[in-house]
Parts: C-alpha cells; structure tokens; sequence
DNA sequence: TGTAAGAGCGCG
DNA sequence: AAAGCGCGCTCTTACA
C-alpha cells in the first residue's frame, strides 16, 4: 500500500477488443477477444497482447510475482471469472469506482484536467446490482444476459480497450494535477481492493450452519410452516396481544388498524413504534413487542431468506463497494448489512476450520482524531476504551455518557442530554470540536467537505438551494425561514458526519486492502480446503465478511494464530499509511470461535 | 395490475 | 430511553 512499493509495479489495462464492441455486443459478457496494454511510467502503452478470452486466467496467473496493477472497467464483470478459474490479482484499479471519486473530488476542482475527467460522462454509471444470476457463470461465454430476477443497470461503463486506456490517462493526468496525487493515490488504491475483496467475499461466502439458524427459528417461532401461514409461537404471541387489548381481532399487522386497536385499549400512542410503545405500562405492550421482534425475524431472515441466500453451507451477500456516499460499502440483496447478533451463532466454520471475528473499537472517534491531531483526544483513547478514557479523565461521568456525547458531536445533536453533554468535549477536545463543527458550518452554507483521503461530499440539490433562496428573500414568511433553517441544518449535519464516517471508512478500506494482501501470502494448507470446489483462496485463511468496522476471516485451525496476527497488524498499517505517525491508535475487538462445526 | 411512499426495524 | 449520521429490506397502504 505505499507509495514506494507501487512505485516498482508495472501497470496492465484489460479491456475488450474495439472490434468487438463495435458490434454491439454487450462487452465483455460475450467478448471474444481481450486486449492488455501495459503501461509506462508515463502512461503510455509499451506492449500490447491480444488474445481470446479464455486465456485472460492464464495471462494473470503468469504474472503472478510481479507486482502488477490489473485496471479495467468494472471489478464485478472481469473479477468473478478469474476467481472461477482460480486465479487472484493482487493490485487494481476498478475505473468505474476511480471515476465516481475523482469526479467528484474538490482537490481537482478547477483544474482543467479534473474538468475534462469530469466532461466523460460515459463513465459515471452506477454500480451493477443485483448480480446474483452471473454469481459462478464464466462471464465470457454468457450471451444471454439477464433474467426476470436480474435487472440490468441501466447505464454501463465502456469496456474497450480504447476507452479504458483514455480514461486511464485522464486519471493519471487528473491525479497528478491535484492538490493531495498521494492521498487520492491511496485511497483510488484502498477503494480498487475494496472491489476486489467484494468480489472474492462473494466467491467465497460466509460459512453458514442452516441447522443451527433453523433451530433459532424453531426457538422463537416454532417449527416452519406451510408457505403463507403463520408459525404456532406467532400465533400463540398475537393471541396473547388481542386478549390482553380485549380486541379479539385486532390485525398486528398493519400499522394503522393496530394503532387503532391500541387507542380503543387506552394506550395513548402515536404510531406504533416499539420505542414509544415501551413507554406504557400495558399488559398488552411486553408481547406486542416480543409479536413484533417474531414477525421482524421471520420476515427479513426467515426460512425464505434461508432458502433464497444460503446455498451449500455458504451465505452470499451482494455487496456495493463505494454504494454510500460515505463511502461506506453498501449492500443489494441477501442483507449483508442488517444480520441480526441473534443470527450470529449460525455463522459457522468448517470441520478443520474457525471463524475469526475482529472490529474496531470506536473507529469514527479514532478516525476524527487522527484526522484533527487532537492530543487530548489521543490520550483519553490511547491502549484503552475511548469512552472510559473520558471517565477516567472527569469529562463526564459515565461511559453511557461518554457515547452519548461523542455520538453526539459526531452527528451534530442539539437537544436533550446529548446536547448537554457536547459543550464539556468542545472545551476539552478543541481540535477535534473544530473539525466537525467547521465540517458542518461549511455543509450549512451549501459548500461541499473531504475526507481525508479526499473524497467529496454531493453538492446539495436544486430543491435544497431553492428553499435557502427563498429563506433569504427579503419577503421570506416565517415558514419560508424555518424550512431553509430546517435544511440548512440537516445538509450541515449531513457535512458533519461525511467527513468522519468518509474517513473511517477509508481506514476500513485500507485495512481490508492490506489484510487481504498479508493472508494471500500465507501457505496453502496442506488440509482440507474449505470447500472441495472452491476459490483457490480457499486453502489459506481469507476473508468472508465485512461490515464498517467488522471483519470475519475463515481459517484452517491451524492458521489461527497467524491469521489473528495479520488481522492486527494490517490494522496497525492501516493507520500508519493513513495518518503517519499520529498517535492514535486503533485498538481492535478480536475474537476466535470456539466452536467449529460439527463433524 | 403495478409502482411509489411510508412505517418500522435490523445493522454500523 | 432516543437523540444526532449513514444504509437495506419487508410489509402495508395509497394511488395511478
């Protein structure tokens, strides 16, 4: 991941031959030939090989050694055949992501080579979504493309070879001409891999013990009934529900109808939120709550969840590299990001294997103070618990407290406790204070923020600018000023909170890049793979899940250790290559299954 | 008959 | 207890 070590590696373009394209074929699914142009120092191609398709595994294997960057258009179209063929790349440039940022990015902001990146629309497409028909398939040879399930996004990249290497260039050119080239470098780097690990993620899946997730279901709704029916503990739950409201057929199940049902009962609620629920003292609230956490369970990661998303002992989500804003990975279908921590004892390793599970803690107060150099904040957080640290030190009085108020200020709160906690961490943490409150000053005026690798925050829309223009005129109603107040505020917060989650999802990014890069290089075992048809990173211990600041590696017990190890020590990287040697440190939450399955 | 919007809740 | 930020998914209801 440093600059140094991509200095010596040799550029490869992939893309599809002009020719095929030109006939209106939908590259590369059913491309024949592949084009790869290496690229000089300075961007221009000093070899050229043309071949068919179904040599592109054998011509990276064959540079597997050297350190080479692979960039082409679009990781989820080119990455999924080679980990089919059981070949890995170590280094990429996805320049459909690579667009997105540098598009956007206000380093480049003026400059005539950030414009004309900017001017090829033809690359600000969207990420593909819903893929799971290609999941397997030898993209190449698919001429059929798209079934009733899949919807294919509406706008695609170009694949061609030719207009891979002119955005390229345009890339390269705009990178140079930036304000911070090392910064976006390393973070066009840490978002490429992130599409990588995506890829290989999905290639490998998440290890998955239906028995075990079908008997927490049987635990809490009972057995699995016919399909459209609802299971016997629901039913016995939603009994108890009417009887205790005295209302034998109040529908649980449709907001409006129940909110009626529970104003007849005398609850004086305004919707039926479990929150405002739990604030009554009813007989009918405690199984309201416990029908409402059954139907929750059954309708989001219930038998049909299991039956449509795990597949031979694997969970495989789709998951959106760069889907946030933020930056944040988002998700598109399968629920990577909402697993309920009741599901969790389902995730389960093979026979041989375990399941490593490692977070960060408090990453986004550890990333605001790294990014501010906040001293004090280092030193309430340094080689301990963030948010006792600030008990330790008489910020506040407890560690509830403590969150609340770095919550807080993260989120731009105002009112209740956590606005009465916030001031107390401005007069002691004045660095980091003045990082997001200036994030959020400049989001109120409709400017635009970054991270601090460099990725912008959207410009506000037109509706947005409409209501300040009318808030600000000089015959503006008292409406009219609320609601441009109103929004001024939600876009600052929205500022605020960018720059803080933006740069704690970089550091995320640059973990995974690094540790997937430190796992590969571990030794095939010589055990069981961990499915006999399976990726070749299979053998070794690779990652199978990630969410924010989470990480999940399945391993061969015997890699454990050294798994774990690369695990913290890509995290001790991560924020060495990120912020240099600020103090701050990213201690992680670091766990090894006890139990493997069964067997 | 099909789509959009809102409610509600899971995750960080 | 939420609140204050970012998401996706399912269900119901409203509406074309």
């Amino acid at each position: 991941m440093s600059s140094e070590a991509e200095a010596g590696a040799s550029v490869w373009l992939l893309g599809t031959r002009p020719e095929d394209t030109a006939s209106g074929l939908p590259a590369p699914h059913s491309a024949r030939g592949v084009v790869a142009v290496e690229l000089d120092g300075a961007g221009e191609p000093s070899a050229r090989r043309e071949f068919d398709a179904s040599e592109l595994p054998g011509f990276v294997r064959a540079r597997a050694g050297r350190p080479t960057r692979f960039a082409f258009s679009d990781t989820p179209l080119w990455y999924p055949p080679l980990l089919a063929a059981g070949v890995t790349i170590e280094r990429s440039r996805d320049l459909r992501l690579a667009h997105a940022i540098l598009a956007g990015a206000q380093a480049l902001a003026g400059a005539p080579e950030g414009r004309a990146l900017a001017a090829a629309q033809e690359w600000a497409a969207p990420p593909l979504t819903e893929v799971e028909d290609l999941r397997g398939e030898a993209l190449f040879d698919v001429e059929e493309f798209g079934s009733e399930r899949r919807r294919a996004r509406t706008k695609q990249v170009p694949h061609d070879i030719d207009s891979a290497l002119a955005e390229y260039r345009r890339q390269e050119r705009a990178i140079a001409a930036s304000a911070q080239p090392a910064r976006l470098r390393l973070l066009l780097a840490a978002e490429s891999a992130g599409g990588l690990v995506a890829a290989e993620m999905q290639a490998a899946g998440v290890p998955w013990d239906v028995a075990e997730h079908d008997r927490i279901l049987a635990e809490h709704l009972g057995p699995r009934p016919m399909e459209g029916a609802k299971p016997a503990k629901m039913l016995e739950v939603a009994q108890e529900v009417r009887a205790a409201l005295g209302d034998p057929r109040a529908n649980l199940d449709s907001p409006p109808r129940l909110l009626q049902a529970l104003r007849n009962a005398g609850i004086n609620v305004a919707s039926t939120s479990k929150w405002e629920l739990r604030e009554h003292d009813h007989s009918a609230v405690e199984p309201l709550l416990r029908y409402k956490k059954q139907a929750r369970l059954l309708a989001a990661n219930g038998w049909n969840w299991l039956d449509e998303w795990v597949r031979d002992g694997r969970y495989r989500p789709v998951y959106v590299p760069g889907g946030v804003v933020t930056g944040r990975w988002a998700a598109s279908g399968g629920g990577a990001l909402q697993i309920p921590r009741q599901l969790r004892p389902a995730l389960r390793a093979d026979p041989g294997w375990t399941l490593i599970s490692a977070d960060v803690a408090q990453l986004e107060p550890r990333a605001l103070t790294a990014m501010s150099g906040d001293r004090a904040m280092a030193e309430a957080g340094r080689g301990r618990d963030l948010y006792s640290g600030l008990v330790e030190e008489g910020i506040v009085g407890t560690r509830q407290e403590a969150k609340i108020a770095v919550l807080g200020a993260m989120y731009g709160s105002t009112t209740g406790e956590s606005g009465r906690l916030v001031p107390r961490l401005r007069t002691s943490f004045p660095a980091a204070m003045a990082l997001v409150d200036s994030a959020a000053e400049v989001g109120r005026r409709g400017g635009r923020v970054s991270t601090w690798l460099g990725r912008t925050s959207p410009e506000p829309d037109e509706r947005w600018r409409e209501a300040q223009a009318r808030g600000n005129r000089f015959d503006a109603s008292p409406q009219d000023e609320n609601r441009a107040r109103r929004a001024a505020g939600d876009w600052g917060r929205f500022t605020r909170n960018f720059v803080v989650q933006g740069t704690a999802a970089e550091w995320a990014l640059a973990w995974l890049a690094d540790l997937r890069l430190r796992l590969a290089q571990l030794p095939a075992t010589g055990g069981e793979p961990a499915r006999a048809s399976g990726p070749v990173f299979e053998r070794r211990a690779h990652l199978v899940f990630f969410l924010h600041d989470e990480v999940i590696v399945h391993a061969p017990l015997e890699q454990a250790e050294v798994a774990a190890q690369a695990i913290r020590e890509a995290a001790a990287s991560a924020g060495r290559v990120m912020f240099g040697q600020a103090p701050v440190d990213f201690p992680l939450d670091l766990t090894v299954a006890e139990r493997a399955a069964k067997g």
